[in-house]
RNA sequence: UCCCCAGUAGCUCAGUCGGCAGAGCAAGUGGCUGUUAACCACUGGGUCCGCGGUUCAAAUCCGUGCUGGGGAGCCA
């Protein structure tokens, strides 16, 4: 007999079916007469019950059944007469597949984010965890149907790779050398020996593959992790993430910004109309504010402004700020939180950053002092895109990478794409941690990822 | 990396002014029950984060280290 998902038992229409279902025990209620099991599998939040009569060869075993232990259920789908489910399972035969013993840690009843941390192996065992990975699961699958719909290939960049994309943020090297004794060429390490024959690491970003790829199949998206060796200990930072890259050809800035809100909407309004089981776990544990959030964004245009419009903004704002704010600097945490929490409540985006506070890349505006760059801020999470139009002009690149004293000679191949056919292009990057976080109301970066990668954390 | 807070039973925490280590839940045993994180009774359970110091006496005060959390920087 073919074993049936929970969330395909409870949709039933019929009664009195004979079913076999598997699972994890989350609670069990019993006496001398018969037991109630709770069973989960996640396919879906809820569990299904079990009724174990006594009659049952294996009873005495039944009774000795423990929270997390795995099960084996064959028994007839019927109208479950106590309150709180639709459907039970009588329960004909039940084989323990495993029985945990008690020291399993997860208990019946609430625990910390802080404590299951520690045991991230087992948290998806829980309701909270589970749906936080089944929508991980639905939202991946959104981004993909997205661009697909939109028209975008799919891409694969390089996870290893010689170049400092962006000169953004500490490197992860990567080295087949002893690290007691790597080969040394006039006191420093000769890279030349190694695996690659230069010095490598872990990619920061995708883009600059992501737009040699663009500049040839037109509409093109990676998704795939990326790795900072930033010491970051913050609610928003991990050393591993996933980021999703789209990148244009024929786009710019405007066009940029127009798809970035309307793909954010997209997946907000896809998990509002797919995940709603999972979502009202959230709204009623994590955040009550949940769903008018999603609401919001999924109905309102996102405020768009340039750069200095922010900064008068804030400097008009009465407020006072613990970083002050002026023309030139980039905005803080506090800044983007004001504009995007207290006098937006609702997604902003800004664009036309002063040059000297972004990368080489990006393109420069006629008024030699911006360019156009955009990010995208949102209620709770702050920047969660960060996007350009992408330098085309190779005289203005190549001015760029050497006021910026950039080696040239690393960069080549992306110089080559501005030399033959170059056009202009445009793409952002969205953490993907950051939109769950959104989506679900979690506040700590670690929760929305199995197994989150953090300074000086590296279980699991 | 910087600032602040915390670390006590398996978990969540209380522990007053420095004076015998506590509760709830969980676990074990028994009872009871179409139950809903079931319920009732009993039982077991401690490196009070580590190291050093002050003191007749330290979970409590001081120093230091480690770990976790909040905030900041960096960013997605």
């Amino acid at each position: 007999m073919k074993r049936t998902k929970i969330i395909d038992l409870l949709a039933s229409e019929g009664s009195g079916e004979k079913v076999l279902c598997k699972g994890w025990v989350r609670t069990r209620r019993g006496s001398k007469e018969f037991s109630f099991v709770e069973l989960n599998d996640g396919s879906c939040l809820k569990n299904i019950q079990v009724i174990a009569d006594q009659s049952l060869k294996n009873y005495p075993d039944i009774e000795k059944i423990t929270t997390g232990s795995a099960l084996s259920v064959a028994g007839a789908l019927t109208p479950s007469p106590g309150k709180g489910q639709k459907w039970e399972i009588q329960a004909e035969s039940i084989e323990i597949i495993d029985l945990a013993p008690d020291s399993f840690p997860l208990q019946k009843k609430r625990h910390t984010d802080e404590y299951l941390r520690t045991i991230a192996h087992l948290r998806p065992r829980t309701n909270k965890y589970g749906a936080v990975f089944r929508i991980r699961s639905e939202l991946s699958y959104a981004i993909h149907r997205f661009f697909r719909e939109q028209g975008f290939k799919y891409i694969h960049t390089p996870i290893l790779t010689a170049s400092d994309c962006e000169g953004a943020g500490e490197l992860f090297r990567v080295t087949t050398f002893d690290p007691d004794t790597p080969p040394k060429i006039q006191g420093k390490v000769d890279y030349q020996q190694d695996f690659f024959g230069k010095e490598t690491n872990l990619t920061v970003s995708g883009q600059l593959s992501a737009e040699m790829l663009a500049l040839s199949l037109g509409d093109v998206y990676t998704f795939g992790p990326t790795f900072r060796a930033e010491n970051s200990n913050t609610a928003r930072h991990v050393a591993e993430f996933w980021m999703v890259e789209p990148e244009m050809a024929f786009c710019d800035l405007a066009g940029n910004m127009d798809f970035a809100e309307a793909f954010i909407k997209y997946l907000v309004v896809y998990v509002m109309e797919n995940c709603m089981e999972d979502l009202a776990l959230f709204a009623k544990f994590v955040d009550k504010q949940l769903m008018a959030t999603l609401d919001n964004i999924g109905s309102s245009d996102f405020e768009r402004l340039v750069y200095g419009e922010a900064v008068d903004i804030l400097k008009t704002s009465g407020k006072k700020f613990e970083f002050p704010v002026s023309h030139g600097q980039d905005l803080q945490s506090e800044h983007e939180k004001y504009l995007t929490e207290i006098h937006f409540k609702k997604p902003v985006i800004i664009f036309d950053y002063p040059k000297g506070i972004k990368p080489f890349y990006m393109r420069l505006n006629d008024d030699n002092d911006t360019v156009a760059a955009m990010d995208v801020l949102t209620p709770r999470i702050g920047e969660i895109i960060g996007g350009s139009q992408r330098e085309e002009r190779l005289d203005i690149l190549e001015a760029r990478l050497e006021e910026l004293n950039l080696p040239k000679e690393t960069y080549w191949w992306y110089l080559d794409s501005r030399r033959y056919g170059s056009v202009p292009h445009s793409g952002f990057g969205m953490g993907f941690e950051r939109l769950l976080m959104l989506v679900t109301g979690i506040r700590n970066i670690r929760d929305v990822i199995p197994f989150p990668r953090t300074p000086k954390n590296i279980e699991f």
